[in-house]
DNA sequence: TCCAATAATTGACTGCGGTCATTTAATTGA
DNA sequence: TCAATTAAATGACCGCAGTCAATTATTGGA
């Protein structure tokens, strides 16, 4: 690999980072972005295998961000603590539909050749929250993998109804601690 | 509205219907639709809004027919019959990515005055399966309603998990078993 | 230093969804 | 029956992601 490649890729990324600061991630066109950064259409094909491949580098980059903070905090003790502590986290993921598309679309990887970022932080979410009950403040009846994975099936469906116009009585932290309590505290 | 618009209107369904036979959803082709059904492609957009307005009709109906299945059948009293009986559902929605696709971005409508055919059978999938709960078999701390949506949650999850690499290991019915028992059946 | 061999870049081109001013057909009222 | 009005259909055109054969830059060996 050239030194070449690296500049005119870290220009390709520096260039979308700023488009996306101006008109957010729906708005970006990989034809504004060859045009900034001065290089051609097929140059930012070989750097990225398409433009979700670009987005998976942006979008993953700030959800790692934000589970840099999550990592930072004690393990929450209660479920509003842990409705709390991940809010910032979904309120970036649904920032724009077209984001939370994207982070549906790519938080799994097809191929486990082709696992991304997004499916990365993925991965590194699952593991912290494994961690969080592993404590045993929550359930014992199963174990802290599942406890995390369901809180992640729960977190999802929050952020999908989010964008829904027929729940949009509730907001997403509202629904979520509902959905953790009885996901996390059953029968209290 | 005249004869002459419903006409065109079956037509390109029927067109689209029988494509989607051929080759499946994801290569559907708007140009294919009207060539065949003989009108031009303005006439298409003037019929549906957009591509996703044919896809959410066609699968929409999909949909529809097996939850006509899953209303026949008698209320299943075990986790084991719950997820057999909607399995055949689950195998519909993940028989290609890009129908998955579709369904989790029309699942939702973002206006109450645009909510289409899929998201219609989302609403009716969650009435029915309330009433599966409300007979009590489940779990009696939290509601009918908590118990379905709760379960809608597991379910989406488990069909996204069956697109990811990493989670290949286990069936998607087996998946949603351990989710289920989990959430419906917690302390035993 | 020069010459392959390889890596990176180029931009015209394609595929496909979606638009819109214009044309054609159906309907209604006199 | 014949305008006038409204509804439907048309197809050339646009936006934008993605491709690829051709070109240019870099590198490593003789």
């Amino acid at each position: 690999m050239q030194k070449r490649t690296l500049e005119t890729r870290a220009r390709l990324i520096a260039v979308a980072t700023a488009l996306v600061a101006e008109n957010g991630y729906g708005a970006l066109r990989t034809d504004e972005v060859v045009k900034r950064a001065g290089v051609a259409k097929g140059t930012f094909f070989s750097h990225f295998k398409d433009k979700d491949a670009l987005m998976d580098l942006l979008i993953g980059a700030g959800i790692d961000a934000h589970l840099d903070q999550l990592a930072k905090a004690p393990p929450p003790e209660t479920v509003e603590e842990l409705v709390a502590l991940q809010a910032p986290l979904l309120h970036f993921m649904t920032q724009e539909r077209y984001v939370f598309d994207v982070i549906l679309r790519l938080s799994g990887a097809a191929a486990v050749a082709e696992i991304g970022a997004i499916a990365t932080t993925f991965g590194r979410y699952l593991d912290l929250t494994v961690h969080w009950f592993e404590s045993g403040k929550y359930r014992s009846d199963i174990s802290a993998e599942l406890q995390a994975d369901g809180m992640q099936a729960f977190v999802t469906q929050a952020m999908a109804l989010h964008f829904c116009a027929l729940h949009e009585d509730q907001s997403m932290e509202a629904r979520l601690t509902v959905y953790l309590r009885a996901w996390l505290c059953p029968g209290s």
